[in-house]
DNA sequence: GCTGATACCTGCGGGC
DNA sequence: TGCCCGCAGGTATCAG
């Protein structure tokens, strides 16, 4: 399921419920996700206080008073559900089962924030205090902040000879993209998805960076797209979707002003493409 | 080192 | 109505 603003959009509904507050009790109900549950995760979790709720790409940073972080990904099902004290008026969606809910917190203040994955991709792990956590070494620049542009992203690209949907799928060259916001963003640059990475010229690779960047900030400000699964951590439905040109939008008129073009549905690495073969070069 | 294919797991929608 | 198949927002691993 979620991309960077979606994943952005579930830490900001679940900041003022979790960043400050003691954790007075945890459940590791299904310990075998993607990664295995740590088998100490209750006994690290019982009691500390979350100093702060982060966000790196995909993951969700949860760092705990007496050292350690707590590390979320969602995968491609996953979502954190906030509910109890002061929530009133928020009724669970009866079609998440509560036979995926694998890990659940219940804080001080009486609200509990449950980790609910069908598909089990996502997982759950413990960052011990002063060790890096291999899952987020070797991750790219955040596309929002000031180390991802022009120079580094075409700098990646160097030499790369696969198509450029695949390269930014490739969380070492940024972090935090996925199928979505990589095909709306190839559409807002003008830009075919199966061009050779390394083989963009410098205007294009800057023009780009700017894509991704807006592509980003209008998803996040709409609270990210919900397609099939995604939520936001109180239940309530982004509507980025409303604003895809391409992504799922196979048969459609192009919707660039001018443009004759359909938007085309392509495989590409066994995942949909969605492109405008017209104003897409 | 790079690239493409595959596997992981479950739910949903479409076609028959 | 029920069954089967393909597809789905991610990412690690393996073979070539």
């Amino acid at each position: 399921m979620p991309e960077l603003p979606e994943v952005e959009t579930v830490r900001r509904g679940l900041q003022p419920h979790l960043e400050g507050q003691r954790i007075a009790r945890a459940e590791a109900r299904r310990p075998d996700l993607r990664w295995p549950v740590p088998p100490d995760l209750v006994q690290v979790l019982t009691g500390a206080r979350v100093t702060a709720l982060r966000r790196r790409s995909k993951y969700l940073l949860a760092d705990l008073d007496r050292g350690g972080t707590l590390l979320m990904h969602l995968g491609m099902s996953g979502r954190m559900l906030v509910e109890g004290a002061g929530l009133a008026g928020f009724h669970r969606d009866p079609a998440i089962l509560p036979r995926h809910d694998h890990v659940v917190l219940l804080t001080e203040a009486g609200t509990t924030i449950t980790f609910n994955d069908a598909r089990r991709f996502g997982m759950v792990d413990l960052i011990r205090e002063g060790a890096e956590h291999p899952l987020l070494a070797q991750l790219g620049p955040e596309p929002l902040e000031p180390g991802f542009d022009a120079a580094r992203l075409r700098a990646a690209f160097a030499g790369r000879r696969v198509p450029v949907k695949q390269a930014l799928l490739d969380q070492r060259i940024v972090a935090g993209l996925g199928n979505i916001y990589v095909s709306e963003a190839l559409h807002r640059a003008g830009i075919d998805p199966r061009r050779v990475a390394g083989r963009i010229g410098a205007q294009r690779v800057a023009a780009l960076v700017g894509h991704v960047r807006a592509v980003l900030a209008e998803a996040i400000a709409a609270g990210g797209s919900s397609l099939r699964d995604h939520r936001q951590a109180t239940g309530e439905l982004g509507y980025f979707q409303h604003s895809f040109r391409v992504y799922d939008r196979a048969g459609a008129p192009c919707p660039t002003p001018g443009c004759p073009g359909t938007i085309r549905r392509i495989v590409q690495s066994g995942r949909s493409s969605f492109y405008c073969p017209q104003c897409q070069h």
